[in-house]
DNA sequence: ACCCAAATGTAACAAATGTTACAAACAAAG
DNA sequence: CTTTGTTTGTAACATTTGTTACATTTGGGT
């Protein structure tokens, strides 16, 4: 366990001996989650810090007419929810489920505070974490403004293309599905879009590899 | 100065006499813009915490066509860009603008570090403060997320009203081209869903007075 | 009371996206 | 190699929103 906490972002910089030092002194409990369960519900109280531990879980805001739009998933050996735990209003934003066999640590607020003043490391890292978050978040946002669906699209596939450096071809790691969710749009419409920009030679698409032909007009489309 | 800056929420729970002390063994400067002057653009590199001491700014995301969607006013005494100012990735998310003549105190990101050693409470109150812009973002995004028109209405309208506890009366703070503006629609979008929830009982809309009569339909149409 | 500028109402049409439904392709399991 | 379930392609049509252009109203100033 403190192996893996070694390679969270909130304990990086700490040894498993100084982690291991540090849990003795603070409460926590270990949680299981079956494949499928609900870890909290948008806007279910965040009183605890929990960091996954095993498994794997998702997060997503669902609306009043139950259409989903998935922000991200958190694997191991990351914490949920750490922007929630301070400031003035401390409800999940998103819904968060396990999508497999999941244990979480819960670390209750309290001891969270008793961890950032026992550890200045820690507390470095905390501070980290939270502007990492919202960050993250602020990204999506900017995400999302994109109005069109073609800009979305385009936005996407340059900035996978930047990550992965293959010098246009892209390998899109998800489902059709998956990507509708993640822009928040129809899957047929998606597809559609797909299809148009191949149709108009600006890109190649191929199953789940992408090449871009034509980067220019990629980038007018995003207009 | 310190005045204003103790009514400020990095600051609050310490004296006048507390900051003046603090602020006398740190680095800082103030900016003056001329209004409409541009403060920041969206991907400038963040490196010091900027508080709104007298004026008024804005925050806007643009995207590639130049569409605009207003973010938030930031009046004094509220700092800019907090969450930005750690974490890995320190860039501004949005374009920041003086609606009016603008003065910031700009604390450069180290002499930060030095306030957060020197005084426990400005660190609670900037992990606070960080927490807090997390969470307002979180709210953004599940703003955006409302697909529908008629539902950023409907929602907008009711937080209103949960607010105001005026019984169904709203007051509406905004004109409808900047309510358009935040919701990231064209005007007369906007206006014709005001008209079309009227037509339908299910509002009473007169100028930015609207009340809420079919409390039941409007959560509905949410949908 | 009158004028001007800004805000709002409105309509006609264009464009984008959603919805539904089904066919085709694919992939894993036997 | 077939079966079966999942993913993807596609089309027709409905709905929502954008665009443009103009009329109307409103609220200050003088």
């Amino acid at each position: 366990m403190y192996q893996l906490l070694s390679r969270s972002p909130l304990f990086s910089g700490l040894t498993e001996e100084e982690i291991k030092k540090i849990f003795s002194r603070i409460v926590y409990q270990v949680r299981s989650y079956a494949k499928g369960e609900l870890i909290a519900s948008a806007g279910d109280e965040c009183r605890s810090l929990q960091i996954v531990f095993k498994g794997n879980t998702k997060g997503e805001m669902i609306d009043y007419s139950g259409r989903v739009l998935k922000i991200e998933d958190i694997p191991p050996p990351r914490p949920l929810a750490v922007a929630f735990l301070f400031g003035q209003n401390n409800r999940f934003p998103v819904t968060v489920s396990a999508t497999e066999y999941t244990e979480l640590i819960v670390i209750p607020r309290q001891s969270v505070v008793t961890l950032m003043q026992t550890s200045e490391v820690f507390l470095t890292n905390f501070l980290n974490a939270v502007s990492n978050r919202a960050q993250f978040i602020s990204g999506k946002l900017r995400f999302l403004s994109f109005k069109t669906l073609k800009g979305k699209l385009a936005h996407y596939l340059m900035e996978l293309d930047r990550n992965q450096q293959q010098n246009g071809k892209i390998n899109i790691p998800r489902s059709q599905e998956e990507l509708a969710e993640l822009f928040g749009v129809a899957r047929p419409s998606l597809s559609r879009t797909l299809r148009e920009l191949h149709h108009r030679g600006i890109i190649d698409a191929n199953g789940r590899t992408v090449t871009i032909i034509n980067r220019e007009a990629l980038l007018e489309d995003s207009e």
